[in-house]
DNA sequence: GGTCTTCCATAGACATTCTAGGTCGAGACT
DNA sequence: AGTCTCGACCTAGAATGTCTATGGAAGACC
């Protein structure tokens, strides 16, 4: 296949805060839409994608609630918690430092 | 102890490779010069620094000599082989196009 | 009823970083 | 001479997070 690019680890919690802060969401809506804002370059995999979920509710950062999906599935709706809702503004921060330091050091001299 | 910021996974080749594009760098030279110029967020720990420059000689990017630091201690001074040459620029832009496909990704439309 | 798709999930492999140790030698100080 | 510190190098093992591969359940569709 093509050029596959790999998540940075760290960075796929940060995303899903992220998609969630625009309301609950299920697990492969949350794929889909990470996929579709970042144009096809990001691709979750499920096998990250669960496991970053059930972090992220055992730090309570998220919760769900079971519901239906668009095409009547059986499915979990994914949302952030108040504290999460902080959260993903000092993960936000974090990584806007992160790469800003990053940065100057790409940036030669 | 402040905000310890760890490095992001698969970030530190980079930087390394950047760092010897400036010339030939023993390795506590690498880790000040990043720490340097990324005004102290970045804090290379030697347990990452040696088993990820080791990695990039085991790929062919990187080689080194020995020497003599400015403080006449024995050193080795690693820089960049022209393969690594190269492949700084590969990793320059796979890091441009991840930081701006999660940039899209954290843009709230 | 069979098959496809959606949605959820986990086990195990893998890669990279960190923690916490250790070595060895140069220079400084006593 | 002895000892201390620091510079430079290194590694083992733990921790973390992602990927590969797989499976299951249930609705949709023929």
């Amino acid at each position: 296949m093509e050029d596959r690019i790999e998540l940075l680890q760290g960075t796929l919690d940060l995303l899903i805060l992220r998609t969630l802060q625009l309301g609950p969401v299920h697990g492969h809506g949350i794929a889909k839409a990470i996929q579709r804002s970042s144009e096809d370059v990001l691709l979750v995999e499920e096998g990250s994608l669960y496991p970053a979920l059930h972090r992220l509710i055992k730090r309570g950062w998220v919760t769900y609630e079971d519901g239906a999906s668009e095409n009547n599935r059986r499915a979990k709706f994914y949302r952030l918690t108040p504290t999460g809702r902080k959260q993903v503004l000092v993960e936000t921060t974090k990584w806007e430092k992160l790469t800003r330091a990053i940065a100057r050091v790409l940036r030669p001299a």
